[in-house]
RNA sequence: CGGGGCGUAGCGCAGCCCGGUUAGCGCGCCUGCUUCGGGAGCAGGAAGUCGGAGGUUCAAAUCCUCUCGCCCCGACCA
């Protein structure tokens, strides 16, 4: 490929919307555009890496007895209904109306569809198990998109499902996609972590989501040296030890005036008490009824844990009026002694081990000292429904403490079970002849967000780093004098007999500046760059730069198509 | 959904508060000359419905109303 030729336009400067480096790189590489908030073009060089790891994707799903398919991107919303996701997935569903006013959403995820396809095709436990994937465009109207093609609206996902007809055979195929997600990553170059997880909106009991180490992640993820791995919205914890407790007033709590300290900090402040004796008392709306979630007030409430526990996906925070209204008290000083009878109050497990406790008064400007659990209000039940932090004991071993990482979720893979055969009706025949519902498991793996994953971890000031796996090409030849004849003609050579090896070659054929060149050469991120420069050519030697290493060498034009093929040929660094 | 910010040339921005020349600047783009191994210099040039609609005014990028879009923060402050 010329570069003269080629539609790569990169940039000095970095749009004013982007944030992360992934983000900022991607555009000023000329990998993506914007069309519109959370919808993205893949330019050449984008496509290109975005190519390179749907064919690794592609080869390892193969590789299990995968097959692709290709299922529509408009579903039918009956489905949906039957699911019963058309009210779960909420308003992420893209949702749209034919000119019949037939409802339509365009695909989050195809769980009904292929499930839909199963009940119609698949009609014997002769033909189970089987596994079907699937690599395109799906949309999820994010509540806020951003990061680029990391956190998109329309996105590519390679999507597999898996029918069974026991546990067991589930359990082969749900490990054999683990290896091949463990393979895939490592393929692209990335270091990355499979973690236990919450299964949100799609269903089903165990999955696990496959997380690549970046500091700009929006995971986080807790990890114990004993090998539990959890992600935050699924991480169980024992807490820790507390500093100080508070002591139980004799008899009744202790009211104390706090005008105008409304948050944990300024509370624990006014009142030089530690902030995990203070507790929150988050009020919530689920399905009409009041829910009072209390917390040590060091903690944040983990609401992925609370929405389960109630059964409820729409479960809303209450308004600033509507504490007024159910507590009597402005936000910042509600509390659980003396809620409304019906308020259904689930304290944290943390808070079993509490002496005393600091809580709102349900009244402006005081709060109460001393509030001892059981004795001056009863809650409906406790759960763990606080999030874990940095430091705590772990659940699993009980020993060592858990250990904070952040990363991007690529991959996420589920033991759906029978939530949607049940719920759809699939149905099989087994060998008397008697109908089951479908076992099924399905794994996602997001592509397009691979792509700037890959970018976030390998990057530095000057630009994109690509893993050598995925790079959009394997070098680029630079000729520093384009109006050399000898330079082209040797320059010309080398990107041929490159070119006829296979190799993705970019030919920087442009008249500019070398200084310019490098910049954008190195912008773009390939990782082998060759240069031919007057001086050295007449010493007949060719420079081959390592740009993830900053490193270059001088060697014997015969030598670079070797050097590259052997470079190409290593063990992809993890 | 709540709060805030921003829409001015392909990109990044100034001008707006306090209305009044042909609406500027940097990058990029085009032409020429010089330069030519780490985002060159000089000269010349093209390019803007000032997001959209309505209003106020002799006069609107600037003031008012509505609207669309984009971004940030929040939605665990309690």
């Amino acid at each position: 490929m010329r570069w003269s030729k080629l539609y790569l336009p990169t940039y000095k400067e970095s749009p004013s919307d982007a944030e992360i480096p992934s983000h900022k790189l991607m555009i000023r590489a000329g990998a993506i555009k914007k069309l519109t908030s959370g919808v993205y073009t893949f330019l050449p060089v984008g496509f290109r890496v975005l190519r390179k790891i749907e064919a690794i994707v592609r080869e390892e799903m193969d590789a299990i007895g995968s097959q692709e398919i290709l299922m529509p991107i408009l579903h039918p919303a009956e489905l949906y209904e039957e699911s019963g996701r058309l009210q779960n997935f909420g308003p992420e569903l893209f949702k749209l109306n034919d000119r019949k006013q037939r409802m339509f959403a365009l695909g989050p995820t195809h769980e009904e569809v292929v499930t839909d396809l199963a009940r119609a095709e698949m009609r014997s436990y002769r033909q189970l198990p089987q596994t079907l994937y699937q690599i395109l465009t799906k949309f999820r109207d994010e509540i806020r998109p951003r990061f680029g093609v990391m956190r998109a609206r329309e996105f590519i996902m390679k999507d597999a499902y898996s029918f069974h007809d026991s546990d067991e055979s589930l359990e082969v195929t749900y490990q054999d996609m683990a290896g091949a997600y463990h393979r895939i990553l490592d393929r692209c170059g990335l270091d990355h972590m499979m973690v236990e997880a919450d299964a949100g909106v799609i269903g089903g009991d165990v999955n696990h989501e496959f997380i690549v180490l970046t500091e700009a992640g929006e995971s986080e993820i807790f990890t114990c040296s004993c090998g539990y791995t959890a992600n935050s919205e699924r991480a169980e914890s024992l807490g820790q030890p507390l500093s100080s407790n508070e002591s139980v007033a004799e008899g009744s709590p202790v009211r104390v005036e706090t005008p105008g300290q409304k948050t944990i900090d300024e509370v624990s402040a006014f009142l030089e008490a530690d902030p995990s004796q203070l507790v929150k008392t988050l009020l919530y709306r689920s399905e009409g009824q009041i829910v009072a979630a209390l917390i040590p007030g060091d903690r944040s409430l983990n609401e992925v844990k609370l929405m389960k526990l109630l059964g409820d996906p729409q479960v809303q925070t209450l308004g600033d009026q509507e504490i007024l209204d159910v507590t009597g008290a402005p936000v910042g000083f509600s509390g659980p002694v003396g809620l409304p009878k019906s308020t259904r109050i689930i304290a944290d497990k943390l808070l079993e081990s509490y002496e005393g406790m600091i809580v709102g008064a349900n009244e402006n400007d005081a709060h109460l000292r001393g509030v001892k659990m059981g004795r001056d209000f009863v809650p409906t039940e406790t759960a763990s429904i606080s999030e874990a932090k940095a430091g705590d004991t772990c659940p699993r071993c009980a020993k060592y403490e858990l250990v904070t990482q952040r990363g991007v979720e690529l991959g996420h893979i589920f033991k759906l079970g029978k939530k949607y055969s049940r719920s759809m009706n699939a149905t099989y025949l087994d060998r008397d002849g008697k109908d089951h519902k479908f076992i099924m498991g399905c794994y996602g793996f997001g592509v397009s967000r691979a792509v700037a994953a890959a970018v976030e971890a390998n990057h530095d000031e000057r630009g994109i780093v690509w893993p050598r796996s995925i790079t959009p090409f394997h070098a680029i030849v630079l000729p520093i004098n384009v109006s050399d004849d000898h330079t082209i003609k040797v320059a010309e050579s080398i990107y041929a007999e490159l070119s006829e090896q296979g190799l993705d070659v970019l030919f920087d054929d442009r008249d500019l500046r070398a200084g310019f060149r490098f910049k954008d050469a190195d912008l773009i991120g390939v990782p082998l760059r060759i240069t031919l420069g007057e001086r050295s050519l007449r010493e007949n030697k060719i420079e081959i730069y390592y740009r993830g290493e900053d490193r270059s060498e001088l060697v014997d034009p015969g030598n670079v198509a070797g050097l590259i093929k052997a470079y190409y040929d290593e063990k992809p660094a993890a």
